[in-house]
DNA sequence: GTGGCCATGTAAACTGTTACATGATTCT
DNA sequence: AGAATCATGTAACAGTTTACATGGCCAC
């Protein structure tokens, strides 16, 4: 439910569904992601709700658009929804999914690289984020000073997107020093590498033949691919 | 999709709906949470496929149970789909949007209400991983070290949640420190309190009269509810 | 006997993603 | 003429939540 108010806080200027996707994915989708295929049904839900208006705009350079702004009602309601206590929600982290069920692999190895690849994910996320804060710092002499509330409160979430993202780096960097003492003993133990490393061949097949790719019907032979 | 894998790695040992949703509940809800509606559907899909298999087994205290376990195929898919390269995923985080909407309250005092709230939460989950890590501590000796390989990856994503949240509890700190130097700036610039307090009538209204609550149909009154 | 926990499910509603359909304008 | 970008949507599907239906067994 959050994506509509997220909505009636964007129409706070007016903006098309194709402004706002522009919006999504530069700015929002570090917390909140949105397709244009949500985004228009959703703003025509809000203008019959009588949260949001439209007005066809002339367009220069393109088709006609249509562009909504939030209503008196819109921000009422939306003050109402900031104004409730905050929630933590249900996060699904994929990604810690995968490392709590790992020792099926019984490859530490296998553990090693993914989390590799996941500092790097992380690393390059956060240097985008720095980025955009050394953006801020250019344009503005006394940066995290004397903003305006709404680039004061935007700027609270920039900050919080910039220390998760350095904290799990550095999980990623202990939890690699931990897997490689961890290793280390396994090698002096007299263990041997893991034979199960024969399924390694056919090279880097990441992200390729889904098994588990669609909801099959009942009785249906799992074969019938 | 991570959920039937999920259920493909718990039922590495023999297991019920039931019990799943105990697991699910006391452990995983921390990166995957479930509920029993979409677990049950769910076993019979992955039995349909061929990657668990159940029996009837005898129930002490209670009625007949259903136990789920992973076959030999359900542990290769499990097995591949832990072999793929990480990725972060589509996080959506409300409060964070509500922290870059807040502007829109023009009154800091109500951001910082919520920033106390917000560190208090964090807070709580904190000492409740800490108490897991304790606990573990506390039966076994060399506690980080010399864990079984299933442990180690378990600990691993205790670890992520610890540093995770611990920084949550300080961007928290951060956020009301910067709040309230810029409160005490504002009043030193002769503003006086903000009007808008005049909203804050009938007291703690948190989490109740949502107003924007279901999907209306098209042309649907707004006001009849 | 009834309240609580054990246990298994179905149905409907809600939220979000992917794929598709359509067409104008501008740039090369 | 064709590709890129602007622009608005619909349809189908996938994943999750909430509400409901059912019933056994056990303790008080």
């Amino acid at each position: 439910m959050s994506l509509d108010y997220i909505l009636l806080g964007l129409l706070r200027e007016p903006a098309s569904g194709y402004d706002l996707k522009a919006v999504f994915d530069e700015r929002i989708h570090y917390f909140w992601p949105a397709e244009l295929s949500q985004v228009y049904p959703a703003m025509q839900r809000l203008e019959d709700k009588g949260l949001l208006r439209s007005r066809e705009a002339p367009a220069k350079r393109g088709p006609r658009r249509r562009v909504y702004q939030t209503t008196a009602a819109g921000h009422r309601v939306l003050r109402q929804w900031l104004d409730e206590s905050p929630e933590l929600g249900d996060e699904r982290i994929g990604f810690l999914a995968k490392v709590y069920l790992m020792d099926e692999l019984r490859d530490l190895s296998k553990t090693r690289q993914y989390f590799r690849e996941l500092r790097e994910i992380c690393a390059t996320r956060l240097e985008e984020l720095q980025a955009i804060e050394r953006g801020w710092a250019a344009q503005d002499p006394h940066y995290p000073d004397a903003l305006s509330a709404r680039m004061f409160h935007v700027s609270l979430t920039l900050r919080k997107g910039l220390s998760s993202l350095a904290t799990h780096v550095k999980w990623c960097d202990e939890s690699l020093r931990r897997i490689e003492a961890r290793m280390g003993k396994e090698r002096s133990n007299g263990r041997t590498i893991p034979r199960h490393t024969l399924d390694s061949h056919r090279g880097g097949h990441h992200r390729t033949d889904r098994v588990l790719d669609s909801r099959s019907r009942k009785q249906g032979r799992p074969a019938a691919r």
